[in-house]
DNA sequence: GTGAAAGCGCTAACAT
DNA sequence: ATGTTAGCGCTTTCAC
């Protein structure tokens, strides 16, 4: 009944009156090492290659206690920009000859934790994080496998674990500032899944830049407990009613600013010239909006990079002696400006 | 090194004063069965507990030859409707306690080979494979597996393999029947990648609704062979040129849609007055752009689920007699009726 | 009620 | 230049 009368070493060393121990070396490129005869050599690469075999590699796991399998864990799969950062992971490991176990824990704290525990069950030999970013606790606990997983996106530079994110501090500030530039004062802040670490790092730059221009910051402007359109919508709305005074809106996600456009029409308020808009995570469809959305872009795909840079960097001196320096990186973000912010007289 | 000092049955049964063998039956649920004291369960599951210990996997998959994973190869995540497929597959299969080893294929039909091989011998317990779909022969070799194989989105019908994919023939005619009844006669379409069979199922339905109409089909209007934006963009300004006279554009992808608003807009074609357009996949951006979009919408969520319920089905009844009848399902489409589409007198 | 032993497919000492 | 053997961690037949 099994699909493929699955081969092995035992029945081709048979086949061939060899000792599965040469077959072995032969199909894992030691021939040369253990100067096995050419013939012998190429008897056994000719037959494996017509019967099309490859080693199991779950056995090899077994005893390599190696599976050749990075462990991904994303907050949501589904929302573009975890996507990118996914779909670079899968073909750069795919090139070192890794397989991603993908986990979506859904923004969902505790299938993270279980996640997580499920993957290093599986005896990956690596895992990259995109956590949801609200608690830490639980990731400390992995200090000690430190080379063996890093964190993305949503990061903690202080518990000891390798991560690269982006610049969110300078892009909640040069949007703030780029709103302020254009005479902006009351400034209202998405801020997407409180707690967050990526939000309150933007809405600290956001901070930030309100404070060196003078402005005084007010809590009331900060609203949002969640990323997806319906949040922006919603958040909008009561921002519209509780403080209609606001000029400017900083939408931490591109949901977030679909959310608000569609609250903002429903409220017969003009985009830009009621109230101005920029979104975070630039995506092609942004600069077809109505109007075109000016952006801080973020390159998902160069995080995605970096991370698999730095785990393989980790596994690799695994077990070299002194503990490498921390490797934290924070990728440069840029302001895409296009026609959503309103100059202020 | 080892970061973890892995447990095993063998040294909990040493621990214990206990057999490997009465270990395992505890832990597998088994104590029953077999008649287990009472006591020895209870320390069993205890120490269990307490150290945290799951059977190893790996050891597990060799001996049972079932390793509790999926194979998921999906043509692009970064696409967000494939995306949605992938996340529902996640989420559902992660619910009976399997796991996905996803595989990206790039919309490159050798990777996707590839994949499938790679999985294959990844001792996968089943796959999922939403296919580039220019091709099929590779995995027509597969249809002894058909119990474990199921095939999403771009799907091929006869060569015995179950699916699920949407009524992509329906959603050509229904796009275009809707720009029909509003008057437009040169009804041109974006294909997207050429020979891909979703594509060329909704071409199927487009030809049908204009033939049915009494509307002369022409082949210069159907161009396009890629579903990025910068396609749609350029195969517009083509057709712009070559085709000045249409009305109307069936565009089968979004991004596609985008591209050619894009074309329109350089071109001072104002959408819809000077053209209609109508997309395919809905996204919730779509009713923001500038004009909101007609579109219509499949679901993806819903092809997923739909996927992994026949995958598991079949594979529960994998060794049973009779060839079950021909699993292949076609969810329905609808269109979203907005502003992009004019009612020429 | 419990255990000993074989074996899943592979690699790495340790022979020769 | 090649083979023998043990063992990775687990389940399962067979034995008591």
């Amino acid at each position: 009944m099994s699909p493929r009368p699955q081969n092995s070493l035992k029945r081709i060393s048979a086949k061939l009156g060899v000792s599965m121990t040469t077959v072995s070396r032969v199909l894992s490129g030691q021939a040369g090492k253990y100067r096995i005869s050419e013939e012998t050599a190429k008897a056994i690469l000719d037959y494996a290659r017509k019967e099309n075999f490859t080693p199991n590699p779950i056995a090899k796991g077994l005893r390599l206690r190696k599976t050749n399998t990075i462990g991904l864990v994303i907050a949501d799969v589904s929302n573009p920009f975890f996507a990118s950062i996914a779909s670079e992971i899968t073909h750069t490991t795919r090139d070192h000859g890794y397989s991603i176990i993908l986990c979506d824990s859904q923004e969902n704290l505790a299938i993270e934790k279980q996640s997580i525990e499920l993957l290093w069950n599986r005896q990956v030999d690596g895992m990259i994080i995109c956590p949801v970013g609200q608690s830490s606790e639980h990731l400390a606990r992995y200090a000690d496998e430190r080379r063996r997983i890093v964190l993305v996106d949503r990061v903690f530079p202080d518990i000891g674990l390798p991560y690269v994110s982006s610049d969110n501090f300078s892009g909640g500030k040069l949007a703030t500032e780029h709103l302020l530039d254009h005479g902006h004062r009351r400034i209202a802040c998405l801020q997407g899944l409180r707690g967050t670490i990526t939000s309150q790092t933007r809405v600290k730059g956001y901070e930030a830049a309100l404070t060196a221009c003078g402005v005084p910051f007010d809590p009331a402007l900060i609203v949002g407990d969640s990323f997806d359109e319906q949040g922006g919508y919603l958040d909008t709305k009561l921002l519209l009613s509780t403080s209609p005074d606001i000029t400017a809106i900083l939408a931490l996600s591109n949901l977030l600013a679909l959310g608000a456009l569609r609250a903002l029409a429903e409220e017969k308020r003009r985009v830009p010239e009621d109230v101005s808009i920029i979104a975070f995570d630039d995506q092609p469809f942004l600069a077809h909006l109505s109007p075109p959305l000016t952006t801080v872009a973020q390159s998902a795909r160069a995080m995605g990079g970096a991370a698999v840079k730095i785990l393989f960097e980790r596994m690799r001196v695994a077990d070299a002696a002194g503990d490498a320096n921390k490797a934290g990186l924070l990728l440069p973000v840029s302001l895409i400006t296009r026609k959503s912010v309103h100059q202020l007289s």
